[in-house]
DNA sequence: GTTAGCACTCTTTCGAGGCGAGTGCTAAAC
DNA sequence: GTTTAGCACTCGCCTCGAAAGAGTGCTAAC
């Protein structure tokens, strides 16, 4: 077990270091955090904590860092002792009162006060699609042989996608026939649409080329549900921290957040809600070595959840990224709850 | 004048410096480029295109390094001697071809190959959205008071906007209302749409409420159109070239990239049609120092013109660019026709 | 248990010296 | 008159070594 005093001394390298990313010195947490006691005393200290694998020594003679355990020690802290406020920040709240009705802009505008709040990463994953359920669906006539399919989500998601129909439909046949899979497929899921159209494809009788169409439909719908929406702000804020001085290495990261399949992985291992964090190694990418992820859920509609993350290196002010992350998932909660 | 031979050692530098980044010497040219001729020759010459302000040297005794005016005599001479070939690169038309039918799809599809391929920042410009003409519309019910609307373009670009009408008005009614707007705005581009709009406001008798819609569609369609759309792709390949070795130029790069408004101010002052480009300084974006702009303009229905171009260090491969460009360019101004 | 003192280690910084690349100039050759 | 070989000169870059500085661990005293 850590002591009360190992505590205090580990939150101070902490804390210096995430401010000056430099090895911290004996001398320099007696001075500015615990003047009481003298530097021999924080270097004993300091010494059982590099025994407890909390803090490590990146030579003999320089000062010491914090280990990923001990980051995860602090965390743990903050979070436990509900020491994050949710009271949202002043601009988040601009963002959202400057009168946006469609969900997505109102998602991306939150995700760039947040990032530019942080100067960190922000990774906002929209929730999975084939859990939102259809509010209201319309069919519009693009050109012959070919309209747009709107669906309307409870959470109010638009998502369109262009669909192959008959060539003899006009704009008024289109719309008798939204209105009966309006009427049929109101409520329910994209995923169960999916069967639904299926099952109207063998069992209506009409002309084939609507069944075409219709089939055309349920794929275009499997493919815009079945994966989730990333969206990803900042990346270039990871060049304003000096552990990125080097390109390469910023590159590798920037190569990372191309890679949305695999952050998509990441997300849904996330903690299944509230707040979370993977501390350096614990990613598990070789590429985000150094990384920390902070993620909260946010719930939009039943059952159906989203993460709003923020990434950045190891070395990151936890206490204001949780404070940020937990805010704006709860204003997003409260948000995509408000259209159901 | 510039002597022919002057231009072979001018090209020669160029080709040299693109592909290395470093300063080229006498004897590098004399070698790989022009055998037949000893260094000291060379070495003249190279001193004559100094005088000139075609080269310059970093240091006395480092090779020299192609100025601003020798890109800009290179480029001009490239596109004036009709040396770019349009034949479109095969996996720019496999992206085409893998059957998107949105054109935004298709054009972020276009900028993702554009900067794969080139490994440079592609910026595409979609036309201004007031010169785009209504080729149909439709309102869909949202919830009580708000809907959906949906106008289609004539070059397949879709704009949506929520928009607030009157309470009572249900799925039928919006249709009713959805067909005498596509029926009156059909055709008109959505500069004009906006003064029918209005004009529609002041003489037709009915629901207050729904004449509140209207005026709040005009506004919404005028915050939609008055807007240029870019799509940035690929901005973190900046990070390949040994100029941005630095972060911080890095950083001042990815910023400018930020302020969508100047680089469409930027975009807009592009030599009105074909092929351009800003080399170096005449850019004017002191930030932007070092790098080029080379733009190709397409043609989106009648009289929008877009923009797609590349930004990259100075020291760029024109050749590529200006022939991936202009492909590029080619194919967007067929496909654009096409849905027209 | 805490602290002062001190020897020790290791990084960082700085300057000197040597190396190498490339030039400009001169004089000779074509 | 143009081209070329030869040579002295310049200047950036790399390496090496010494000095400085930061921080530790240990010991002995409080």
């Amino acid at each position: 077990m850590i002591t009360k005093r190992q505590k205090l001394v580990l939150e101070a390298v902490i804390l210096d270091y995430v401010q000056t990313c430099e090895p911290v010195g004996s001398r320099t947490v007696a001075r500015k955090y615990m003047p009481q006691v003298s530097s021999a005393t924080i270097r004993n200290e300091m010494s059982d904590l590099e025994e407890l694998g909390y803090l490590s020594q990146p030579h003999v003679s320089a000062g010491r860092v914090p280990s990923d355990n001990a980051y995860r020690l602090y965390v743990d802290h903050l979070i436990r002792e509900g020491l994050i406020d949710t009271t949202p920040r002043e601009d988040t709240q601009r963002a959202l009162s400057s009168r946006m009705h469609q969900t997505e802009d109102v998602v991306q505008a939150m995700a760039q006060a947040l990032c530019d709040w942080t100067h960190y990463t922000t990774v906002i994953m929209t929730p999975r699609q084939r859990d939102l359920r259809v509010s209201t669906l319309q069919l519009i006539p693009l050109r012959p042989g070919a309209a747009l399919l709107v669906i309307v989500t409870d959470s109010g998601i638009i998502r369109d996608a262009v669909v192959n129909v008959a060539e003899d439909l006009d704009a008024d046949k289109l719309y008798a026939i939204s209105r009966v899979l309006a009427d049929k497929l109101g409520g329910k899921s994209l995923g169960e649409v999916q069967g639904i159209l299926h099952s109207f494809s063998q069992f209506v009788e009409g002309d084939p080329k609507v069944l075409h169409g219709i089939a055309d439909l349920a794929r275009q719908i499997q493919k815009q549900s079945s994966n989730d929406t990333l969206i990803i702000c900042g990346s270039e804020n990871i060049l304003y921290h000096p552990e990125y001085a080097d390109v390469q290495k910023a590159r590798r990261f920037l190569k990372v957040l191309e890679d949305e399949d695999k952050l998509i992985r990441l997300m849904r291992h996330s903690s299944s809600e509230g707040l979370g964090a993977f501390i350096g190694s614990e990613i598990g990418i070789a590429d985000l070595e150094g990384c920390s992820i902070v993620t909260a859920a946010y719930q939009a509609g039943k059952g159906s959840r989203g993460t709003v993350s923020i990434i950045g290196p190891t070395r990151m002010n936890y206490q204001q990224v949780l404070q940020s992350l937990s805010s704006t998932a709860d204003m997003l909660s409260r948000m995509l709850r408000r259209t159901t």
